[in-house]
DNA sequence: CACGGTTTGGAAGACAGGTGCACAAAACCC
DNA sequence: GGGTTTTGTGCACCTGTCTTCCAAACCGTG
């Protein structure tokens, strides 16, 4: 796995080696879990003694833990085992969804320390009543005594952000435009950490990855369908946010030029033919119907119910069509579905592999891997956690503090 | 702009400090030109002692050569210019076009040294009669003595080429599947350099990039018409291939569900509507009338021919239905157009941005930009050397012989 | 329960490579 | 020709990993 951000300057010097050295160590125990610290010494392909060094660092530095590993019967010395200190490094992961808002404590390694929700009514709001509401919610789990313990916070939001992840660009469902909510959740929270804010479909992405059904491989193409059509792409690990903030808005990708108007402003964007409103009119319900009767639909083809289960195999149709175009793009390794698209999977899987099978072009075993997302509806809010993680995974010698002590130095 | 290969292992030594310092030295001077110490200095950060030792090895390992800069009216030490021996370090670049080999020396740097096509009767040849015509081609250029003189061989080709760059799985215009190309070149060029193969339209993006119209730019999306629809797409430096190769098949994203059969098996592939036989259809030709009917249509539309100039018009509104979906996805800098494209482009402009307006989504400042190709035919065969010098420049420590002395040891 | 075998942690010195500083060299300007 | 500026050069120093040797901790066996 490649590391998110690049490095500031292309010399290197030689404590470039080093930060490179610790961030390995963290991003593995972050990524997999504990680890012994042979298992370190093997994965990282560095000695025992610079492991030592670096993870007495790490361990002075309050992030790791050691502690005696479990005896597993092998014989020889044991390895003691490695932890990241899930409960001292840990993020704020907040998430504007449609009706509702969520917040998690994450920690270091992707422990998911408490989570809340509370409602929110489906009309537009302004940033200033949600940041409100978020601060609230933020309140109901961290008393405002430790407002600075987490290291960071990351937002995830159904619109496009800008590159740098400071500002929304624009977000339909919530009526935004250049809106600067990492500056005011920083205010609301009344805190100095830094504010990330990103796409909930590339934090969706980025959480599959990691966390759930694309736990292993490094490409993925992520598509979720809820209100509009969202997508997120990750391609060697990186996901894919293009110059703008606008790369994975697959649901405006035109697909049938003949077809329906899109509020976008343009015709025939696939999200006209699979979205919400594209399934309750196949299945013959009102449009406008909300998640209600998307449920109501969902429960008929369980059922059996003709009208239901051919608007789904219709819904997998246009869905296999788009996904088709996308696979002869991007050629990723999975694809993973999520919001409708996984919960009314079992639905939707033949019509859609058939189609994929007529219009993708076929790798060298078949075609990609398709499966719905593991992580239902707290994929975003995951994401966010590892996207406000990442500064810190990338480089955690700049959170050492201004010099820590070597273990050595401090033991003597 | 970011190393195409990869580190091999997660964890750094000493050694690879140095090895990603020549490497930066080597690949700004490959980019940007010759250029005096003192600006490697500036734009790698590093200390004037550190690149002077840096440089030294390189010169004394027969890469590069200091001369006396050209005096600039500045006060102060002049500062040597350093620059690639182009005429020493260079790559053998091969093209197989519809209708012609190509072949080309170009050194580090992007020197093309030598260059000289040959035709080829547009029909389906084997690989070993191509393979036997290239080396012939390479024989008019290079002695036999000096078949080991280019320090990698790189190929183009229209087909789908395997990530690795080993295998052809797929050309359609030669019937080939599965081709061994790279294996099979190397005994005919009897050579033990390696053999990189890819697709050509990748390679025209990586060229467009580096020496053509995106110069500068590090995220590009490359879209040419031949016979076909080739797309080439460029993430953060780096050319996407997909896992299995297939990334950037763009023509054969379906962009009209209704519309016709492709020869791929699919309906209403992009291809379908903005390829060489949909241009003559819409111009009312001959579909099978290959390179001179469209020749034909191109100097009737430069003469205001109402049919030519509509065909042309409707070619662009196509274009630019695709082009959007693919904006939406990729979110690019900058989309450049290649073959066909390129030539028409003052025909298709105007329908294209139009399109274009209507369908994609608007980043902040407006759309991408789009362009006209600027190596014309030559893009692919640039983009092969420029695949084959990386290696190369990505870690020319491995160049530099068993143990190649310091400059410093070699002067006492 | 003592013993050897095995695996791992620990400490000191070697080696690699970039930094910083003082000084010399080579240009320009007046 | 002297002063200024910029850059190359040599040397001591710092950071950081590798190598080597030894000690510690666990297993199995007699």
């Amino acid at each position: 796995m490649v590391p998110l951000l690049l490095p500031e300057s292309i010399g290197q010097r030689s404590g470039t080696v080093r930060r490179a050295n610790l961030a390995a160590i963290v991003r593995e125990l972050h990524l997999r879990g504990p680890q012994s610290r042979s298992e370190l010494v093997a994965r990282t392909g560095l000695t025992r003694t610079a492991i030592r060094a670096l993870i007495g660092e790490l361990v002075a530095g309050g992030i790791l833990a050691e502690e005696r590993g479990a005896p597993d019967g092998a014989p020889g010395r044991p390895s003691p085992l490695v932890r990241p200190r899930a409960h001292d490094v840990f993020v704020l992961a907040l998430e504007i969804r449609v009706d509702s808002l969520a917040a998690a404590l994450v920690g270091l390694g992707g422990e998911i320390l408490a989570q809340s929700s509370i409602a929110r009514p489906r009309e537009h709001l302004s940033v200033e009543a949600i940041v409100a509401d978020l601060a609230e919610l933020t309140a109901t789990m961290l008393p405002p005594s430790e407002r600075e313990a987490p290291i960071a916070i990351g937002v995830a939001v159904a619109g496009v952000v800008r590159r740098d992840g400071g500002i929304v660009l624009m977000a339909p469902n919530l009526g935004w435009r250049d809106a600067p909510l990492a500056q005011r959740l920083a205010a609301a929270l009344a805190t100095h950490r830094p504010v990330f804010v990103a796409n909930e479909a590339d934090l969706g992405a980025l959480a599959e990855l990691r966390r759930g059904a694309a736990r292993g491989a490094d490409d993925l193409l992520f598509v979720s369908g809820e209100v509009g059509v969202g997508g997120g792409i990750v391609i060697d690990g990186q996901p894919l946010t293009g110059v703008a903030g606008f790369a994975g808005e697959v649901g405006h990708m035109p697909v049938n030029p003949a077809g329906r108007p899109c509020h976008c402003g343009s015709t025939g964007c696939w999200e006209t033919e699979i979205g919400e409103q594209a399934l309750l009119r196949l299945a013959g319900r009102p449009e406008d119907g909300g998640p209600d009767e998307v449920d109501r639909v969902l429960a008929a083809a369980a059922d059996g119910a003709p009208q239901a289960v051919a608007a789904f195999e219709e819904l997998g149709r246009w869905l296999g069509i788009g996904l088709a175009g996308l696979v002869n793009v991007l050629n990723p390794r999975v694809i993973v579905l999520g919001g409708l698209f996984a919960r009314a999977y079992p639905f939707i899987d033949r019509a859609l592999d058939r189609q994929l099978g007529r219009m993708a072009l076929t790798g060298p075993r078949g075609l990609v891997r398709v499966a719905p997302a593991e992580l239902g509806i707290d994929a975003p809010l995951v994401g966010a956690a590892e996207l406000a993680l990442e500064p810190f995974v990338a480089d955690p010698a700049g959170w050492l503090g201004p010099r820590a002590q070597l273990a050595t130095a401090a033991g003597a």
